[in-house]
DNA sequence: TTGTGTTTTACGACCTCC
DNA sequence: GGAGGTCGTAAAACACAA
């Protein structure tokens, strides 16, 4: 229970009204320069984990990366302004280029998530993404059309620095919530869910690449016994502990240790 | 233009941990 | 009891085929 929803959602709630003013002339921020760092995304397991286990990102998400395809390559557009304000990195981008991220590569997240640069530091840079063409021309006001907020419509921005930041690590801070919040006018609330959404999706999209390889011939099953694929995916990405092992305020310990 | 499927926000229920 | 986690789901936003 949430003791003052009404905070969140009331006034600074839906601060950017989402795409609407947001968006975007031009916008295509998405195509802004792209962000060459991001993509590498390199691991530094011993920095700052954030209370995340460095092992298990690595192994399981690396090879998972290609999800990012579904973004496929997006119009580039024009650039976008908006990025330089909050955004280190000017860059594209580009979800697709996190196969490269790999679990070989470490996996382990990078250290400090604040700053993009330590995600990435590769190379590929290409490209935007569907998601955030799309966006671009969506209502203006924020709100939806037959209820005052059920759900406003991110920018391209704020999930561009969301995607970011979960990137460089599923699970966030509280102190990095905090600064995102700020930073792209959210409330933490939102980036919250956001991050339990976005965990979720990736989830699905594993679950159903698992099926996919068992479909195909593969016996994934066979692996994790009789697991189901819900099973398999929780299995596979662990939270950092809170939720089976450690707690929240593990992560904040860590955090303030920073 | 419309119907339909998918994705994206947001929330509630329930769980774990301190 | 509070915070944050997952899971399931509602509904808006969006994409696309017919």
């Amino acid at each position: 229970m949430y003791m003052s929803p009404l905070l969140d959602k009331d006034g600074s709630m839906y601060p950017g009204s989402a795409r609407a003013a947001n968006t975007l002339p031009g916008q295509g921020f998405v195509s802004a320069p792209p962000y060459p760092e991001y993509m590498g995304y390199h691991p530094v397991p011993a920095l700052d984990t954030h209370g995340q286990p460095p092992g298990p990102w690595g192994s399981h998400y690396g090879p998972q990366r290609e999800d990012w395809n579904a973004y496929g390559p997006g119009p580039s557009g024009a650039g976008t302004a908006q990025l330089s304000a909050s955004s280190p990195a000017p860059g594209s981008y580009s979800p697709a280029e996190y196969s490269s991220l790999q679990p070989g590569a470490g996996g382990a997240p990078p250290a400090e998530p604040g700053s993009a640069q330590h995600c990435s530091p590769s190379s590929h840079r290409h490209s935007s993404y569907e998601w955030m063409r799309k966006t671009v021309q969506a209502n203006t006001t924020g709100k939806t059309r037959t209820k005052e907020k059920y759900r406003v419509v991110y920018t391209d921005h704020q999930r561009l620095e969301l995607e970011k930041e979960f990137h460089c690590n599923r699970y966030i801070t509280i102190r990095r919530k905090s600064e995102l919040a700020a930073n792209l006018g959210l409330s933490e609330r939102q980036v919250k869910i956001w991050f339990q959404n976005r965990r979720a999706k990736e989830r699905k999209l594993l679950k159903k690449k698992i099926s996919q390889f068992d479909g195909s011939g593969g016996s994934a099953q066979s692996d994790s016994g009789s697991l189901s694929p819900t099973e398999l995916s929780s299995s596979l990405f662990p939270p950092p502990h809170g939720i089976s092992g450690l707690q929240p305020s593990d992560i904040h310990q860590v955090m303030v240790s920073e």
